[in-house]
DNA sequence: GGCAACGATGAAATCGTTTACATGGTAAAT
DNA sequence: ATTTACCATGTAAACGATTTCATCGTTGCC
């Protein structure tokens, strides 16, 4: 019953062609004589072939691979990437290697290994953080940035980062609030830099402070969300508002103050940044920045696709909008 | 300078040796001399050699990829149980394809053309939701369960959702609750099933009532608990007490709640499922089931590898232990 | 009618490994 | 001293597709 697969030999001898023909056929159907291209066909179905892609990728000298590289797959924010980047690549038979920047000790050697050994026909990467020094060798394959990267060249797709800081200070600040504090990103993050440079240019716009110690340092997480409120907390003269690059920052900042008896947005106003899914639905619903992370990873596996199927090493880079989601968290500043 | 990439040819020269031992050297290091070994390691390290896994997989007919179904990469349940799986097959060099049961229309010609075509060296499903029909044929290559499946005698890795249950219920009746209601996933899906039997059965056992209209169906997600919060709401008669099938849920239905001005636990106590991340950032706390979702991946990754290593179809289960966690969103009823 | 052009097909080389089998040499056993 | 056994290595045949090049009819054109 259950004999060996069909191999493109059997598919050949079914139909009475040679081998070659059988491959142009499902290749370029448009090659062969349609009496030719029914019988394979017919053929194809009978056997119930299905073309062994390990020995079409040796023969065509590809891997059938990409290798995406991010800081940490559990964090929702990325795995939205990653659907979108699966959604496309999937059907389109390629497999991914996942390689989790953070995870493991010698993190900075594995990828080093990733990258040298030509174990994939591209490379996504999604971690803001890595050192130049890592990126600097592997440009001999197809490369899509997915977030912006700092004085690299290379092809990406990205957010309007800055603007999107812009629009939570025009929202603060039309709201009446003229203390404005910031949580940052992790340091040398260019997701961190360009967030916080676009604050600061909007405060200045707005003619409202520039305080150091407004600006608190976080990791996107929300653990330093927590820690940011609990610093904000301890201040002698406080922000009435806080712009905060991270949802999931906004998340650990609110619960912590939530449980402390301060309220949102009465005792103080939080715009978040990325609209993860739960921000509808936290009480109050937080007001932030939408970016579509779907849509990043499918441009992101378009282009990364186009780029291998023409063997280029560029192309062109692409920046998607962001969109200002009012909802309870910000209101006006108290008294 | 970047000429072809080397291949166990041209390490062969350089070594002075045939490839039959450039390969052994490198797959069974100890039935070569010493000073060949050493030679061929010293030509490997001159020429930059790396062996190609597309030639190395055809000839040893394995592909070198594994298929995972998943409803929903981008929910962070899942998504973490992929972070496990990714830290174990990215190092062994299996390659993931991604399958998204949701996404798509012809979800389920799809999923059978990936079965069917053997595509992949094994197969780890984390959808309790497939059709048995789907799931009959490709028991030819190896199959882990990342969650229970009712009747399959496919190997899995697997929650004790029953026991979970029973925890839940048990912390709520320790807490004087007697009128305890349950949001379930979605129909059809094993975790609904075993966790709502768990649930039944603590309840009779502490004889406690059950009653069919403080039973809502949910699927799992934020909206569905926003749902069934509305629902609860309407109820003449209200259970003192829920326990939701998920976090995801829990987050939803308290946030609803909270937004119409309802106190958890002051008014309703809620017990979730998952400890998700976000769970102690939420205020109050999330009283809730713990699961190790990353062990999860890793355990059902390793129990996999094995299989394929070894060709079995077979192997054997796991159950992992779940943990009652206590937070803030579960307290004495009211009055 | 002869020659070029073209369209459809087949023969065979190739991609880079792994591995069954053959070979030759050396140590152990008779 | 001959046989046996064994160890290290080389030879060459796969693995299953794709693709170049050659072949063979046809058709079109002068």
């Amino acid at each position: 019953m259950d004999k060996k697969v069909a191999t493109i030999q059997d598919v050949a001898r079914v139909a009475g062609v040679s081998t070659a023909t059988v491959s142009r056929t499902l290749s370029k159907p448009n090659v062969v004589a349609q009496a030719t291209r029914e019988a394979v066909l017919s053929a194809v179905a009978e056997t119930g072939y299905r073309v062994n892609t390990t020995a079409s990728n040796l023969r065509r000298q590809r891997t059938g691979t990409v290798i995406v590289l991010l800081p940490n797959i559990a964090n929702p924010f990325f795995s939205q990437i990653l659907a979108g980047l699966a959604s496309v690549l999937t059907p389109a038979q390629y497999g991914m290697l996942i390689a989790d920047t953070q995870s493991g000790p010698d993190a900075d050697r594995r990828l080093t290994h990733y990258l040298a050994s030509g174990q994939a026909d591209g490379l996504v990467l999604l971690d803001g953080t890595l050192s130049p020094e890592t990126l600097a060798g592997p440009q001999r394959q197809p490369t899509v940035l997915a977030c912006e990267w700092m004085g690299s060249a290379l092809p990406s797709v990205r957010v309007e980062n800055a603007r999107g800081a812009a629009l939570a200070v025009g929202h603060l600040a039309q709201l009446g609030h003229r203390d404005i504090g910031h949580v940052t990103g992790p340091q040398g993050n260019v997701l961190t830099e360009t967030r916080l440079e676009g604050f600061c240019a909007a405060l200045q716009r707005h003619e409202l402070p520039l305080r150091k110690d407004w600006i608190f340092e976080g990791d996107f997480s929300m653990d330093s969300g927590a820690a940011a409120a609990r610093a904000w907390r301890n201040l002698a003269q406080r922000p009435t508002a806080l712009f905060l690059s991270s949802d999931e920052m906004a998340v650990g900042f609110i619960g912590e103050l939530q449980r402390s008896g301060i309220r949102v947005p009465d005792d103080v106003s939080i715009v978040g940044f990325d609209n993860i899914e739960i921000a509808q639905h936290l009480s109050p619903g937080l007001t932030t920045i939408r970016q579509p992370r779907t849509t990043i990873g499918v441009r992101a596996a378009e282009l990364l696709l186009d780029m291998i199927e023409k063997g280029h090493l560029d192309g062109p880079s692409e920046i998607i909008d962001v969109e200002l989601i009012v909802r309870g968290s910000a209101g006006p500043p108290p008294g």
